[in-house]
DNA sequence: TTTTGTTATGTTATATTATAACATTATATC
DNA sequence: GATATAATGTTATAATATAACATAACAAAA
């Protein structure tokens, strides 16, 4: 089946961050920043400094990070920052799809393919607190394929799977 | 295909609550009541008079209610609520999995079945607010089948669908 | 049936997450 | 440069949740 065989090239590619050394993160980073003043250029959106900042600190890892975590890194940074400071950076972050709030966790990350709208679907570790996007045609069809069934609209749809990621297993 | 037609069964059964006069609720909360005291029989844990009070409050409706709200209720009962009173109490049905937790509204909702262990899974009306919990073989394939393939072990699963339910849609 | 251990609740205080409201500053457009 | 708009500064507070320790209720043992 051949929608199987992409999903499963996808999924390797997004549990990479689960490895330990499984990937260059600093590229991570590099790419997210990128396609940030890419994605803010032809969106007319401003990515202020104070945004830009933000969404670097977000990417630091792939582990989800909490407003106040990020607002006390801030506040070493500017003198000023405050809870309203880093709320509206994040705002605007979600916004653009630049970065997902994780409900379960109240903490956000930075998103892989904010081009693209798409629903938040992750995988989450609860050892090594890692946050794997995914993206799935199967779970895409059950999804829509059960709001159809019962007349329901989606408009959003949240999805976290919480448990043990390969590596956090194998210790 | 047998399963898709069941889903088809549950998921209408499960929905009709979306519906006005879809449903004799008195019959949930009559319903509801009597499994809590089963199952807390069956695993002798006590269903203490709060905690029955704090069951029937969250089974008012089929709206997800908040901690403070229920607190709100409480307080006009008993002198002495406080938060730890009702956060006691939540803690405790959803341990048993007589209650769930909505993340993405901070509130709590009655389970359909809590006799069996399952995951979490809402489609959720942004107009009316009614909460209908889904069992869904696809959608269980999907996200079991995607965590086999990235060698993850699911311990806990959110699913979250917001939108609009066929009654909203109507209006 | 007192004793004793355990569970549940009361009580006070505080932590954590998020927003309201209004003032000021920076940026863009005219 | 004047003016409108967007962004940030600033103060205060709302909303959600937990810590910590005291008392009360309950259940099993002695
Ligand atoms: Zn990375
Ligand atoms: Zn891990
Ligand atoms: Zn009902
Ligand atoms: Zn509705």
């Amino acid at each position: 089946m051949q929608v199987g065989i992409q999903n499963r090239r996808q999924l390797v590619e997004s549990i990479a961050l689960f490895k330990k050394d499984g990937h260059n993160h600093g590229r991570c980073i590099d790419s997210a920043m990128n396609t940030a003043v890419n994605l803010c250029s032809r969106r007319g959106a401003r990515l202020t400094d104070l945004r830009r900042r933000v969404l670097e600190l977000v990417w630091q890892s792939h582990q989800p990070v909490g407003a106040y975590e990020l607002l006390d890194i801030l506040k070493d940074e500017r003198r000023n920052a405050q809870p309203p400071t880093v709320y509206r950076a994040l705002d605007f972050l979600l916004e653009l799809g630049l970065i997902h709030r994780i409900e379960s966790l109240n903490a956000y990350v930075g998103c892989n393919s904010p081009d693209t709208s798409h629903p938040s679907q992750f995988l989450i570790c609860r050892d090594c607190g890692a946050a794997a996007e995914i993206s799935d045609t199967r779970l895409d069809r059950a999804i829509s394929g059960l709001a159809d069934d019962a007349g329901f609209s989606i408009v959003r749809r949240t999805v976290e799977v919480e448990g043990q990621c390969p590596n956090c297993q194998a210790g």
